[in-house]
RNA sequence: GGUGCUGUACCCAAGUGGCUUAAGGGGAAGGUCUGCAAAACCUUUAUUCGUCGGUUCGAAUCCGACCGGCACCUCCA
């Protein structure tokens, strides 16, 4: 397997540290606001690697951390007349609530920044010890010319940003790109007792001290959106390898921004929309496809004429999973077992997910499967049900295991939803026994009023199927 | 100013030296099936990959120049 590291600009063959665990890190959302469906392209195209790893059979670790404490929170706090920490609890569990209706796996865990301060305190004396972070007033900064290798990660060269920089110059710092480790608390701000007072982490020291917590110190899988590639994951290395002396991480992946009429999507322009927003419009797997049908590090523009096109894209699937779930229940035991090359696809599908997770080759390849099975379809006449197992079964492994393209979720039906069916199968022959009438005209007003409520009924050879909208 | 990414059909998008005289999705047009629909199937929709040169037996793919678009250098996925 190959995957493109951030680090060298090359596609590297991907060997983790201690097979066949895979660690790997996400960098999470800061809790302030409800993430933009900008945030879920990273969230979701991170879910497929990560789900993608796991059908391969590693053992992955998977932590996404949360920022629940920093500027933006406080400032929200001062808008909402509320305290720091019930903001942060507020869109924590918004972010789960959104994560969990796009169908992104849960994480092995979601550290919070306020849960490692004590962590994050043991780091930063670490570094002041060897000289790297110095101490202003109870403002912690870290040296960045005690580190030489930084800007590696970026390919920037400081004496270069110095000269471009539109950083507000901070007097206290002894160099611009000095970045804060532990910023000393102002009246009413959130504030934890430190070796330097009482104060709060910087942002970036947080997934130092997390990812070590919890995976080590050294990775394999470091992943987050471009933006984030500077300053914040060169002022990780710069911590972490200056602390522990160690390589920081082995992979870095970086996602793609998702732009709207080419300009970047961002809570500070405010172009976006937000996650569950386009939830309300469309499904999970809809905007799954529509991010799978992109390589996750380009960029990709956003716009309902894209979105309602992957949503045609998500029919052609769910239609034929309809239909094999349709013979499986009919479990016909007659008709022919046609010849077909399931594991050709399925290879198809592993070598190109295995190139760098090009997911827009495996959606191809789902829609090449897609395409050949109904041709076998439409061909036969009848077909043993034993074919229909091999059809789902494929669907389920690539569709919806790995990409979570198409909805195979248990359906629990509840009561109502149950007399609901039973309506409609009744409504459903009644329509049959017209049609054999040549009531035409009756039945189209069946069929009709149907789906002015939703619900769309399709004569197929093995019968009649309905479904929701 | 520095750094990086990017320009492929009506729209989206893969492909980065011969397997491709360019995947896949959407759209459009015609046909098959159907009582009619829907779904599905078949056919058509780029001899061409921003422009101009070069390297090569061979280039969308490598090199150079030029013209566009975007991002990072400040919190941002």
């Amino acid at each position: 397997m190959q995957i493109y590291n951030t680090f060298s600009r090359k596609k590297e063959e991907f060997t983790p540290l201690n097979p066949p665990l895979v660690t790997m890190y996400m960098c999470g959302p800061t809790v302030y606001n409800y993430f933009h469906i900008g945030n879920a392209r990273s969230f979701i195209m991170a879910d497929i690697v990560r789900r993608y790893l796991q059908f391969c059979g590693f053992d992955v670790k998977f932590i996404m951390n949360l920022t629940d404490v920093d500027d933006n929170i406080i400032k929200k706090a001062l808008e909402e007349k509320r305290p720091a920490d019930e903001v942060a609890q507020f869109y924590s569990n918004a972010f789960f609530e959104d994560i969990n209706k796009l169908k992104i796996k849960p994480a092995t865990t979601y550290p919070k920044a306020t849960m490692h301060v004590q962590e994050m305190i043991n780091v930063i004396n670490e570094l002041e010890k060897k000289g790297i972070a110095y101490n202003v007033d109870g403002n912690v900064f870290y040296d960045i010319s005690k580190f030489p290798s930084y800007g590696k990660l970026s390919g920037k060269k400081t004496d270069e940003l110095e000269s471009g920089s539109r950083v507000e110059i901070n007097e206290a710092k002894r160099n611009p790109l000095d970045f804060a480790l532990w910023k000393k608390a102002k009246d009413g701000e959130p504030s934890w007792d430190s070796p330097w007072g009482k104060g709060r982490p910087g942002w970036h020291i947080e997934c130092t001290a997390m990812s070590t917590k919890h995976l080590g110190k050294s990775i394999d899988i470091h992943a987050g959106g471009n933006d984030l590639i500077f300053p914040h994951h060169e002022n990780e290395i710069a911590q972490s390898e200056a602390c522990f002396e160690q390589k920081f991480v082995k992979y870095w992946m970086h996602f793609g921004f998702l732009n709207i009429q080419n300009e970047k999507m961002s809570k500070s322009l405010g172009n976006f929309f937000t996650a569950r927003d386009v939830l309300a419009k469309y499904s999970a797997e809809t905007i799954r496809l529509f991010f799978a049908q992109t390589h996750y590090g380009g960029p990709l523009n956003f716009s309902d004429e894209l979105l309602n096109s992957a949503k045609k894209g998500c029919e052609k699937i769910s239609n034929l999973i309809e239909v094999a779930e349709n013979q499986i229940r009919n479990n016909s035991q007659e008709g022919v077992d046609p010849e077909f090359d399931f594991q050709k696809y399925r290879n198809d599908f592993m070598s190109v997910m295995d190139d760098d997770f090009n997911t827009p080759q495996a959606v191809a390849v789902i829609f090449d499967f897609i395409r050949a099975i109904n041709k076998i379809i439409a061909e036969n006449e009848k077909i043993n049900v034993r074919f229909f197992h091999q059809v789902k079964l494929m669907l389920k492994e690539t569709a919806y295991d790995v990409l979570g393209i198409v909805d195979m979720d248990e359906k629990h039906t509840d009561s109502n939803l149950s007399i609901e069916n039973e309506l409609i199968e009744l409504l459903i022959k009644v329509r049959d026994e017209l049609k054999k009438e040549k009531q035409f005209s009756l039945a189209d007003q069946v069929r009709d009023g149907l789906a002015k409520i939703g619900i769309t009924i399709k004569d197929t050879k093995s019968g009649v199927t309905f479904k929701r909208d």
